[in-house]
DNA sequence: TTCGTCATGTAATGGGTTACATGATTAC
DNA sequence: GTAATCATGTAACCCATTACATGACGAA
């Protein structure tokens, strides 16, 4: 089983919450990423019926959000899916993804999910990323070092700016870091 | 004629310098962009192939690098690729990429070769760059406050950080476009 | 002689993008 | 009545990743 691409875990991660359809999960998907990811037809409906092949969901033929209602036949023709057991499983499997490091865009969604991890599974998680920021940040040092004297105004530029940014997501992910050892600390207070 | 792909833009920009074998290039590209993009063979080849296929680049046998010595066989086995002039071309257009928006890769991707470029067309790009950020940052904000009492702590965090991250982009951007602004200047005083 | 690097490719797989195709319902 | 939105998909194309396959050369 490969379960790449983009989507599978954002899919999973919003069923769990609630049955939907898949005009509907394109909705939320777009809110939740930001406008700017463009989620299109042809990426999400695959995806959907990737899943089912799966067994991660299946398909409800009528909508249960209209239970008592529209009794006789012309309700809109729509194909809800539900979170299966295996579903739930692959989900977590998906997100705590002990595999190769990550990019920014798949380490975004994972974070978008993490309340539905516990506290040490959220924070080996956040030092894993710590971790690989730090490493990708030693090696725009040495690149820079090795090839300063080599570029041109606009590479430097840009390396200068990767690097800048790659040390923001760090400062960023040790903020996450501390806030989650507090909010551990006052749990265990209690 | 679609000419996409990540690679074909640096590989045309690394073959104006020099003739270069595959093996070279791929050295090249991975110092250029930094040692994080790998770039796998199974992308480089086919690229070769692709545009050896529309005429941007030819094969030379024989390496000229090594023109007087080494006469009689047994060198190293290589394909060097040198640029024809309808590479040249597809190498400007594709630089200047009038069409849709792009993503921050292919954006860094075109900004390590705007040395090729003449100093107008250069602040026409910026500023194209300049209000395509400026939009994002639009719509970030826009969702933001929509969406800010129904996130966790999670997704508020990351849309934020991305925002913020976007800010940052902006700002470079500005100083990118002043910095180019200032050597038009002095070409002109000149 | 064996390991690492140089060097060039092919094949399989799979997912994303775009365009195409269809049709019902709601709002103006 | 017509335009926009709701709603679901399929098909073609293309590209990237990964694994596979081969072989020469230099150094230890």
């Amino acid at each position: 089983m490969k379960t790449s691409g983009m989507l599978e875990l954002p899919v999973l991660g919003l069923l769990k919450s609630r049955d939907m359809h898949g005009y509907e999960l394109r909705k939320q998907l777009t809110a939740m990423l930001g406008p700017l990811w463009g989620v299109s037809w042809g990426s999400l409906y695959p995806t959907l019926r990737r899943l089912a092949r799966a067994g991660a969901v299946v398909k409800l033929t009528d909508d249960p959000s209209v239970a008592s209602s529209n009794r006789s036949g012309n309700q809109r023709r729509r194909t809800v899916y539900r979170l299966t057991p295996h579903g739930e499983k692959l989900f977590v499997q998906l997100l705590e993804e002990t595999g190769a490091p990550v990019d920014q865009e798949r380490f975004s969604l994972r974070l978008a999910f993490f309340r539905y991890l516990d506290p040490e599974t959220r924070l080996a998680l956040l030092e894993r990323r710590r971790a690989y920021l730090q490493e990708k940040l030693a090696q725009f040092k040495a690149n820079l070092q090795d090839y300063k004297g080599r570029m041109d105004r606009y590479s430097l530029s840009l390396q200068s700016h990767d690097m800048a940014a790659t040390q923001n997501d760090l400062a960023w992910i040790d903020e996450l870091i501390i806030s989650e050892k507090e909010s551990d600390n006052h749990a265990r207070s209690d």
